[in-house]
This record gives C-alpha cells, structure tokens and sequence, in this order.
DNA sequence: TGACAATGTCACTTGTCGGTGACTATCAAG
DNA sequence: CTTGATAGTCACCGACAAGTGACATTGTCA
C-alpha cells in the first residue's frame, strides 16, 4: 500500500499526510517558542507555510489541529521513565523508597519537557476545547504512575491519594513557575543548585510521612 | 481641602475621582466574574460605564489602572489572618505547630478569595506590564509571614526556604486549579471532604519534617 | 461676562482574530 | 483528451481589540 495507490482515488499524494504532519509540527514550534497565547489558526498555519484553510480541512478546526498534536505524545512520561528505567528492581524497593523516587523522576521529566510545562500552564488556564484535547493523555499517565508506585501496598495509615495530589501540584507549580517567573519565595527557580534542594526536600517529605 | 476647590484650578469636581473609583471596582468585578482573559479597555469601560478613553487619560492605560487595583489591596492575607488572629499566642507556639497553622491559613485564605485565585492564574500566563503590577503586594506578604512563622526560630537541619516553597506551590496549584478542573489525580476538588484530608496532609508533612 | 482648563462623549483608524467562498493546479481513470 | 476529484491558494468577511483625535460640556477664576 505504497507505490503506486490503486483502487478508486486514494490519496492523490500532492501531499496531503506531509502538509498534516508540516501543521501538527508548527503547532509544537509555535507552543514551544511562542506559548499557547499564540496558537491560532493564522499563527500556526503561517508556522507551517501552509494556507490556513487547510487546517478547516484536514482538522476540521483548530482543536482537530490540536488533540491530533495531542495524540502524537512524548509530552508525558512514560512508566520506564518515571521509575528510573528498571521495572522490577522499582517494585523490588520499599515504598518509601518507590515513591520518593517515583517523585524525583517526575520532577525531572517536567522538568526536561519545555513543551510539557507549556501544556501544563495551558490546560490551567483556559477549559476551551482545545485543552480538553490535551487531558486524557495526562490523566492516564499520572494514574498509571500511581497505581504502580502503590502497587501491593496496603498503608491504610496514610491518605496517599491526598499526598499525591500536593506533591503533584507543587512540582506541577514550579515547574511551570519556572518558565515564567524566576524567583519564588526568595528562591531562585533558574538556580540549578535550587532545584536539587527542592529534590531533597521533596524526598525528606516523602520519607517523613511514610514514616522512612 | 473639600467644599469650595481653591487655588489654580482644583479638581473641576465633574468628579474625576469618583470615576476613577468607578473603573477601578469595575476592573474587580470583571476580574470576579468573566476571569483575566476579559480584562480589556472595552470590557472594563463598559462595565464601569465609562468612556475608555479615560483609562488612558487618568490611568495611563491599562496596566495603569489594573496596577491602582493592585494597590486597593485584599487580596492578600495579611499577618494576622494568617497566624489566626492572635499574634502573641501564635508565636508562643512551638515552630512545628507554627508553621502548621499558617500554612492552613494560608490555605483556607486563599481558598476563600475567588479574586486572589484569579490572580494568581493571571500572574501565570502573561509576563506582562499588567501583572507585574500585581506582584509585589503578594511578594511582601509572602516574606512576612515566612518571617514571622520563623521568628526566633534556629533549625540549621531543615532547609526551611525549600519547605515553604514545596508548600506554597502545591497550595497555590490547588487553589487556582479547583476553579478549572475539578477533579485532580482522583480527587474531587469541589468537595469540602477533599479539602479536609488536603489540610491534614498538609499538616502532617509539616509536623513529619520538622519533627513534630 | 468671557476665557480657560478639565471632564466626559463620539467616531474613527488600525490590526488581528476565526472563518468562508471561489478560484487554480495537479493527478488518476476512462 | 476529457472528466472529476482532491490539494492547495487567494481574497475577503464580520467581530472585536487597542488606541487616538476632535468635539461637547461643565465648573472656576478673572
């Protein structure tokens, strides 16, 4: 199904699945150097040097255009990510342990993902429809992460949901805080030696709750 | 200085000040109920019923008048609120219990302050002339209350500066995010029950880092 | 009273946005 | 070559944004 398309009128090849690719591309070029603000039918297709009528077309519509960047992913991380690249030596270690690691590597991956504090300023701001494009991706990973740093833990002394969610929203926060405002609280975001005593005390958090 | 203006030509009291009045409350009440995005010389105009073109005259613009908003203040807590009213008696704390009660106060302040959420959401998606008007009275009132929280208090084995901003930030990205999505990691942020298990996770990392 | 300055109104320009209708260019099938 | 479908271009629309210049209105002072 290559060479030549046969059968009724397949893919009149001028291009079509390149210019798809060349608008879904601009979309991350534009995000990334310009922020959400200027995603826009007329900014992107400039982007791709493409007529933005096309985007109606292919797309149909900006928020086609962007759950279809959605879709092409790499902007969460993955499980081997998150715990460290070793599955079964992750769910060999204690919990504490697990999830203290869990929470470095997902600081880490945030914050190696220009694209992803983007994504994740953007879906906090504005609940339009070319956010919610950008949702279920996210949701499924943070849920699969958690499952598995729990996994065959029973620690019913601990709300470890409600735990999860201030860990996530604080490094959510500063992650995103980074690219927009250097200085937090008298510490600099832009300091990499800031950064590794957030790690820290991120691990010092987590071992103190779940008791080391 | 009031009844019959003297001198060169004071206020000709078609009542400059009171429109200044007028758009300045108008910028809240925007703010309140169509969010930042909406926040423009037209909309706020019409809101106050006023011509636009008086913003940029008393105002110098935009930025002008969202920054005469910022100064009106309230939107942050202030020291008392934040330490529960009685100072003495928060001081005569222990610093664990110290830190515990104003990061809940905190909490619940921010919580209860639709525009200050607002704000904060603001602050996070545009670098530009208009919030950093906003900026500095959060900045101060943040420093204060860490100073006060730390008063008198010598903890060379806690990096006390990571603490607080692991903290600020998660209660930060809670805060804004409940009026956006209201379900995070599982959690269902528009349920009071959520935020109670939020405040007792708070308080126990609180105590666990510092040791009760 | 008349002059002047300040308050407030109105209409307008300019630019950008999302979106659409009509056009041309290309390719495959008959 | 003709037909017909699809890829891509171009010009335009209406809505709304920020900002401005000219005008009307009002109060104060000489």
């Amino acid at each position: 199904m290559n060479a030549p398309a046969r059968k009724t009128s397949a893919a009149t090849a001028k291009d079509r699945e390149a210019t798809k690719r060349r608008l879904i591309e601009a979309v991350g070029r534009v995000l990334a150097r310009q922020g959400f603000q200027a995603v826009g039918v007329n900014t992107v297709a400039r982007e791709a040097g493409v007529d933005k009528v096309l985007i109606y077309r292919y797309f149909d519509g900006l928020p086609g255009l962007v759950a279809a960047f959605a879709r092409e992913g790499g902007f969460w991380p993955d499980l081997d990510e998150l715990c460290g690249g070793d599955r079964q030596a992750f769910l060999a270690l204690p919990f504490a342990k697990r999830m203290s690691l869990a929470v470095r590597n997902y600081l880490r991956a945030v914050r190696s993902r220009p694209l992803t504090r983007e994504i994740l300023a953007w879906r906090f701001l504005e609940r339009n429809e070319l956010t919610d494009a950008l949702d279920t991706a996210r949701a499924e990973a943070g849920a699969a992460i958690l499952a598995l740093a729990g996994e065959g833990v029973d620690r019913p002394d601990v709300d470890l949901p409600a735990l999860h969610v201030l860990l996530g929203a604080a490094i959510n926060h500063l992650a995103v805080r980074q690219d927009r405002e250097p200085i937090f609280a008298g510490l600099a975001l832009d300091d990499p030696a800031t950064w590794e005593r957030v790690e820290a005390m991120l691990d010092r958090m987590v071992r103190a709750v779940l008791g080391e």
